[in-house]
DNA sequence: GTGTTAAATGCGAAACGTTTGCATTTGTTA
DNA sequence: TAACAAATGCAAACGTTTCGCATTTAACAC
Protein backbone atom coordinates (compact mmCIF):
# COMPACT_ATOMS: atom_id res chain seq x y z
CA UNK A 1 0.00 0.00 0.00
CA UNK A 2 1.49 3.15 -1.02
CA UNK A 3 0.57 5.58 1.43
CA UNK A 4 1.80 3.20 4.07
CA UNK A 5 5.13 2.59 2.89
CA UNK A 6 5.31 6.27 2.23
CA UNK A 7 4.14 7.01 6.30
CA UNK A 8 6.58 4.37 6.85
CA UNK A 9 9.45 6.42 5.58
CA UNK A 10 8.25 9.05 7.55
CA UNK A 11 9.12 7.22 10.72
CA UNK A 12 12.20 5.71 9.22
CA UNK A 13 13.15 9.17 8.66
CA UNK A 14 12.46 10.03 12.17
CA UNK A 15 14.92 7.25 13.43
CA UNK A 16 11.51 5.06 14.40
CA UNK A 17 11.34 1.45 13.69
CA UNK A 18 8.91 0.10 11.50
CA UNK A 19 7.04 -2.23 14.23
CA UNK A 20 3.86 -4.26 12.73
CA UNK A 21 2.12 -2.17 15.82
CA UNK A 22 2.79 0.49 14.00
CA UNK A 23 2.03 -0.42 10.47
CA UNK A 24 -1.34 -1.22 11.94
CA UNK A 25 -2.18 2.17 14.17
CA UNK A 26 -1.12 3.99 10.52
CA UNK A 27 -3.25 2.10 8.63
CA UNK A 28 -6.14 2.41 10.64
CA UNK A 29 -6.15 5.87 11.44
CA UNK A 30 -5.50 6.27 7.36
CA UNK A 31 -8.50 4.04 6.72
CA UNK A 32 -10.59 5.94 9.66
CA UNK A 33 -12.78 8.47 8.57
CA UNK A 34 -12.95 10.54 11.72
CA UNK A 35 -10.62 10.93 14.72
CA UNK A 36 -10.75 7.96 16.90
CA UNK A 37 -9.46 7.69 20.87
CA UNK A 38 -7.01 4.98 22.32
CA UNK A 39 -9.73 2.43 23.40
CA UNK A 40 -11.05 2.74 20.14
CA UNK A 41 -7.89 2.63 18.34
CA UNK A 42 -7.08 -0.88 20.08
CA UNK A 43 -10.85 -2.21 19.50
CA UNK A 44 -9.57 -1.92 15.53
CA UNK A 45 -6.85 -3.42 16.46
CA UNK A 46 -7.94 -6.73 18.37
CA UNK A 47 -10.33 -7.47 15.69
CA UNK A 48 -8.11 -7.43 13.17
CA UNK A 49 -6.17 -9.70 15.33
CA UNK A 50 -2.70 -7.44 16.00
CA UNK A 51 -1.72 -8.05 19.17
CA UNK A 52 -1.28 -4.66 20.92
CA UNK A 53 -1.19 -2.96 24.26
CA UNK A 54 -2.74 0.13 25.31
CA UNK A 55 0.60 1.88 26.37
CA UNK A 56 2.06 0.93 23.10
CA UNK A 57 -1.05 3.21 21.07
CA UNK A 58 -0.74 6.09 23.44
CA UNK A 59 3.59 6.20 23.49
CA UNK A 60 3.00 5.63 19.22
CA UNK A 61 0.74 8.37 19.00
CA UNK A 62 2.79 10.69 21.10
CA UNK A 63 6.05 9.47 18.91
CA UNK A 64 4.13 10.48 15.90
CA UNK A 65 2.36 13.59 16.90
CA UNK A 66 5.88 15.16 17.11
CA UNK A 67 7.25 13.77 13.92
CA UNK A 68 4.37 15.70 12.82
CA UNK A 69 2.30 12.65 11.19
CA UNK A 70 -0.99 12.66 13.38
CA UNK A 71 -2.81 15.76 15.09
CA UNK A 72 -4.24 14.99 18.32
CA UNK A 73 -7.49 16.86 19.85
CA UNK A 74 -9.00 16.19 23.38
CA UNK A 75 -13.26 16.04 23.57
CA UNK A 76 -14.91 14.40 25.96
CA UNK A 77 -11.87 14.05 28.24
CA UNK A 78 -10.30 11.88 25.72
CA UNK A 79 -7.59 12.74 23.05
CA UNK A 80 -8.47 11.73 19.76
CA UNK A 81 -6.00 11.36 17.14
CA UNK A 82 -6.04 11.30 13.16
CA UNK A 83 -3.61 12.00 10.64
CA UNK A 84 -2.56 14.99 10.00
CA UNK A 85 -4.94 16.18 7.28
CA UNK A 86 -2.59 19.23 4.66
CA UNK A 87 -4.80 21.84 4.93
CA UNK A 88 -5.27 23.57 8.68
CA UNK A 89 -8.23 22.38 10.21
CA UNK A 90 -10.44 21.83 13.78
CA UNK A 91 -12.83 19.42 15.16
CA UNK A 92 -16.69 19.25 15.04
CA UNK A 93 -18.55 16.87 17.61
CA UNK A 94 -22.21 15.53 17.69
CA UNK A 95 -23.22 16.20 20.80
CA UNK A 96 -25.73 13.17 20.61
CA UNK A 97 -23.48 10.46 18.87
CA UNK A 98 -20.47 11.50 19.45
CA UNK A 99 -18.56 11.08 16.25
CA UNK A 100 -15.92 13.67 15.56
CA UNK A 101 -15.23 15.11 12.23
CA UNK A 102 -12.44 17.68 10.42
CA UNK A 103 -13.67 20.83 9.27
CA UNK A 104 -11.27 22.44 6.71
CA UNK A 105 -10.26 25.71 7.27
CA UNK A 106 -9.89 28.37 9.99
CA UNK A 107 -11.10 31.21 10.74
CA UNK A 108 -8.27 32.07 13.59
CA UNK A 109 -5.44 33.93 11.88
CA UNK A 110 -6.80 37.43 11.29
CA UNK A 111 -8.05 37.43 15.43
CA UNK A 112 -4.38 36.47 16.58
CA UNK A 113 -2.88 39.34 15.04
CA UNK A 114 -5.06 41.28 16.59
CA UNK A 115 -4.28 39.57 19.87
CA UNK A 116 -0.18 39.84 19.63
CA UNK A 117 -0.66 43.72 19.45
CA UNK A 118 -3.60 44.36 21.64
CA UNK A 119 -1.32 41.98 24.64
CA UNK A 120 1.81 41.69 23.56
CA UNK A 121 1.82 37.87 22.95
CA UNK A 122 3.60 35.95 20.60
CA UNK A 123 1.25 34.04 19.24
CA UNK A 124 2.33 30.05 18.98
CA UNK A 125 -1.37 28.31 18.10
CA UNK A 126 -4.45 27.70 19.36
CA UNK A 127 -7.34 25.20 19.97
CA UNK A 128 -10.72 25.03 18.64
CA UNK A 129 -13.59 22.94 18.69
CA UNK A 130 -16.96 22.92 17.38
CA UNK A 131 -19.79 21.58 18.98
CA UNK A 132 -23.30 20.71 17.30
CA UNK A 133 -25.80 18.29 15.57
CA UNK A 134 -25.14 16.61 13.12
CA UNK A 135 -27.48 15.79 9.99
CA UNK A 136 -28.40 12.34 11.55
CA UNK A 137 -29.23 13.22 14.84
CA UNK A 138 -31.06 16.29 14.07
CA UNK A 139 -34.66 14.74 12.79
CA UNK B 1 -19.77 43.89 49.37
CA UNK B 2 -22.29 44.73 46.76
CA UNK B 3 -21.23 42.10 43.69
CA UNK B 4 -21.29 39.39 46.49
CA UNK B 5 -24.36 39.79 47.72
CA UNK B 6 -25.50 40.27 44.13
CA UNK B 7 -24.26 36.47 43.45
CA UNK B 8 -25.93 35.51 46.37
CA UNK B 9 -29.38 36.50 45.09
CA UNK B 10 -28.37 34.51 42.05
CA UNK B 11 -27.70 32.06 43.79
CA UNK B 12 -31.25 32.31 45.94
CA UNK B 13 -32.51 31.91 42.56
CA UNK B 14 -31.34 29.34 41.81
CA UNK B 15 -32.52 27.49 45.20
CA UNK B 16 -28.52 26.97 45.95
CA UNK B 17 -27.89 27.73 49.74
CA UNK B 18 -25.58 30.49 50.90
CA UNK B 19 -22.61 28.49 52.89
CA UNK B 20 -19.31 30.38 54.08
CA UNK B 21 -17.49 27.94 51.60
CA UNK B 22 -19.83 29.08 48.31
CA UNK B 23 -19.51 33.14 49.32
CA UNK B 24 -15.68 32.29 49.36
CA UNK B 25 -15.06 30.63 46.19
CA UNK B 26 -17.26 33.35 44.61
CA UNK B 27 -15.13 36.08 46.36
CA UNK B 28 -12.07 34.51 45.33
CA UNK B 29 -12.76 34.44 41.51
CA UNK B 30 -14.45 37.88 41.26
CA UNK B 31 -11.14 39.11 43.07
CA UNK B 32 -8.86 37.19 40.89
CA UNK B 33 -7.34 37.93 37.72
CA UNK B 34 -7.64 35.21 35.86
CA UNK B 35 -9.22 31.86 35.66
CA UNK B 36 -8.14 29.71 38.37
CA UNK B 37 -8.13 25.50 38.91
CA UNK B 38 -9.41 23.92 41.55
CA UNK B 39 -6.40 23.35 43.73
CA UNK B 40 -5.23 26.88 43.25
CA UNK B 41 -8.79 27.91 44.49
CA UNK B 42 -8.41 25.29 47.51
CA UNK B 43 -4.42 27.19 48.08
CA UNK B 44 -6.53 30.36 48.67
CA UNK B 45 -9.15 29.42 50.41
CA UNK B 46 -6.62 27.81 53.00
CA UNK B 47 -4.70 30.76 53.48
CA UNK B 48 -7.96 32.82 53.41
CA UNK B 49 -8.45 30.14 56.84
CA UNK B 50 -11.74 29.15 54.81
CA UNK B 51 -12.49 25.37 55.50
CA UNK B 52 -13.01 23.85 52.26
CA UNK B 53 -12.77 20.71 50.83
CA UNK B 54 -11.63 19.72 47.35
CA UNK B 55 -14.80 17.96 46.57
CA UNK B 56 -17.02 21.03 47.84
CA UNK B 57 -15.24 23.04 45.12
CA UNK B 58 -15.63 20.92 42.14
CA UNK B 59 -19.40 20.36 43.13
CA UNK B 60 -19.97 24.29 43.20
CA UNK B 61 -17.94 25.24 40.19
CA UNK B 62 -20.54 22.64 38.93
CA UNK B 63 -23.65 24.09 40.26
CA UNK B 64 -22.56 27.56 39.15
CA UNK B 65 -21.66 26.80 35.73
CA UNK B 66 -25.04 25.48 35.33
CA UNK B 67 -26.34 28.50 36.43
CA UNK B 68 -24.17 30.51 34.31
CA UNK B 69 -22.24 32.45 36.76
CA UNK B 70 -19.01 31.01 36.27
CA UNK B 71 -17.34 29.96 33.11
CA UNK B 72 -15.11 26.90 32.62
CA UNK B 73 -11.74 26.53 30.31
CA UNK B 74 -9.77 23.30 29.98
CA UNK B 75 -6.24 23.39 29.54
CA UNK B 76 -3.23 21.84 31.21
CA UNK B 77 -5.52 18.35 31.34
CA UNK B 78 -7.42 21.04 34.44
CA UNK B 79 -10.62 22.47 34.49
CA UNK B 80 -9.87 26.48 34.72
CA UNK B 81 -12.90 28.56 36.40
CA UNK B 82 -13.87 32.05 36.24
CA UNK B 83 -16.48 34.39 36.69
CA UNK B 84 -18.91 34.30 33.21
CA UNK B 85 -17.80 37.28 31.54
CA UNK B 86 -20.44 39.72 30.53
CA UNK B 87 -18.48 39.31 26.85
CA UNK B 88 -18.39 36.30 24.96
CA UNK B 89 -14.56 35.64 25.18
CA UNK B 90 -12.03 32.86 25.43
CA UNK B 91 -8.57 32.10 27.08
CA UNK B 92 -4.60 32.56 26.09
CA UNK B 93 -2.19 30.82 27.78
CA UNK B 94 1.58 31.95 28.11
CA UNK B 95 3.23 28.37 27.75
CA UNK B 96 6.33 29.73 29.88
CA UNK B 97 4.40 30.78 33.17
CA UNK B 98 1.12 29.12 32.60
CA UNK B 99 -1.08 32.13 33.63
CA UNK B 100 -4.22 32.26 31.66
CA UNK B 101 -6.28 35.51 30.73
CA UNK B 102 -9.46 36.09 29.01
CA UNK B 103 -9.45 37.75 25.78
CA UNK B 104 -12.85 39.67 24.83
CA UNK B 105 -14.13 38.98 21.54
CA UNK B 106 -14.63 36.11 19.22
CA UNK B 107 -14.08 35.29 15.30
CA UNK B 108 -16.31 32.06 15.31
CA UNK B 109 -20.28 33.21 14.71
CA UNK B 110 -18.99 33.95 10.42
CA UNK B 111 -17.44 30.29 10.89
CA UNK B 112 -19.80 28.51 12.53
CA UNK B 113 -22.47 29.93 9.70
CA UNK B 114 -20.54 28.63 6.75
CA UNK B 115 -20.37 25.05 8.68
CA UNK B 116 -24.37 25.03 9.02
CA UNK B 117 -24.43 24.84 5.41
CA UNK B 118 -21.91 23.17 4.28
CA UNK B 119 -22.07 20.18 7.07
CA UNK B 120 -25.45 20.16 7.71
CA UNK B 121 -24.78 20.46 11.45
CA UNK B 122 -26.92 22.53 13.99
CA UNK B 123 -24.01 24.65 15.91
CA UNK B 124 -24.03 24.56 19.68
CA UNK B 125 -21.15 26.38 20.64
CA UNK B 126 -17.29 26.08 20.23
CA UNK B 127 -14.00 25.67 22.66
CA UNK B 128 -11.27 28.20 21.78
CA UNK B 129 -7.67 28.21 23.60
CA UNK B 130 -5.20 30.29 22.77
CA UNK B 131 -1.29 29.85 23.51
CA UNK B 132 1.28 31.61 23.45
CA UNK B 133 4.43 33.81 25.22
CA UNK B 134 3.56 36.60 27.22
CA UNK B 135 5.12 39.96 27.38
CA UNK B 136 6.76 39.00 30.32
CA UNK B 137 8.23 35.70 29.47
CA UNK B 138 9.36 37.10 26.18
CA UNK B 139 12.49 38.72 27.19
C1' DG C 1 22.15 -16.55 8.46
C1' DT C 2 23.91 -15.14 13.26
C1' DG C 3 25.04 -12.10 16.89
C1' DT C 4 24.73 -7.59 18.96
C1' DT C 5 22.54 -3.54 20.38
C1' DA C 6 19.23 -0.13 20.93
C1' DA C 7 14.58 0.50 20.58
C1' DA C 8 9.80 -1.14 21.12
C1' DT C 9 6.53 -3.75 23.57
C1' DG C 10 3.58 -5.87 27.37
C1' DC C 11 2.30 -5.86 31.82
C1' DG C 12 1.11 -4.10 36.15
C1' DA C 13 1.04 -0.35 38.98
C1' DA C 14 0.78 4.45 39.69
C1' DA C 15 -0.44 9.20 38.56
C1' DC C 16 -3.62 12.66 37.69
C1' DG C 17 -7.74 15.40 37.88
C1' DT C 18 -12.29 14.52 38.90
C1' DT C 19 -16.53 12.19 40.72
C1' DT C 20 -19.17 9.48 43.92
C1' DG C 21 -21.44 7.36 48.20
C1' DC C 22 -22.43 7.96 52.59
C1' DA C 23 -22.36 9.78 57.25
C1' DT C 24 -22.42 14.26 59.38
C1' DT C 25 -23.24 19.15 59.55
C1' DT C 26 -25.46 23.24 58.08
C1' DG C 27 -28.83 26.75 56.33
C1' DT C 28 -33.58 27.68 55.68
C1' DT C 29 -38.34 27.73 56.62
C1' DA C 30 -42.30 27.35 59.40
C1' DT D 1 -36.53 25.96 68.04
C1' DA D 2 -37.69 21.88 65.47
C1' DA D 3 -37.60 19.60 61.09
C1' DC D 4 -36.11 18.98 56.64
C1' DA D 5 -33.53 19.29 52.60
C1' DA D 6 -29.33 20.61 51.04
C1' DA D 7 -24.32 21.08 51.58
C1' DT D 8 -20.12 19.35 53.28
C1' DG D 9 -16.04 16.24 54.48
C1' DC D 10 -13.91 12.15 53.93
C1' DA D 11 -12.36 8.19 51.72
C1' DA D 12 -12.75 5.43 48.00
C1' DA D 13 -13.52 4.93 43.04
C1' DC D 14 -13.21 6.54 38.52
C1' DG D 15 -11.32 6.96 33.55
C1' DT D 16 -7.60 8.31 30.96
C1' DT D 17 -2.90 8.52 30.64
C1' DT D 18 1.88 7.64 32.15
C1' DC D 19 5.57 5.01 34.13
C1' DG D 20 9.16 1.35 35.42
C1' DC D 21 10.97 -2.67 34.31
C1' DA D 22 11.48 -7.23 32.27
C1' DT D 23 11.05 -9.25 27.75
C1' DT D 24 10.87 -9.17 22.81
C1' DT D 25 11.89 -7.29 18.43
C1' DA D 26 13.91 -4.76 14.37
C1' DA D 27 18.00 -3.05 12.31
C1' DC D 28 22.62 -3.34 11.35
C1' DA D 29 27.26 -5.38 10.89
C1' DC D 30 29.63 -9.34 10.13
Amino acid sequence: MKEISATEQLLKTHGLKSTKQRSALIKILLTSTSPMHAEQILEVLKSDAVECNLSTVYRNMDLMIQCLLIAETKLDQKSYYSIKPHQHGHYIQCISCKQVLLVEGCPMEQYEKQLEQKMGFTMIGHRVELFGICKECHC
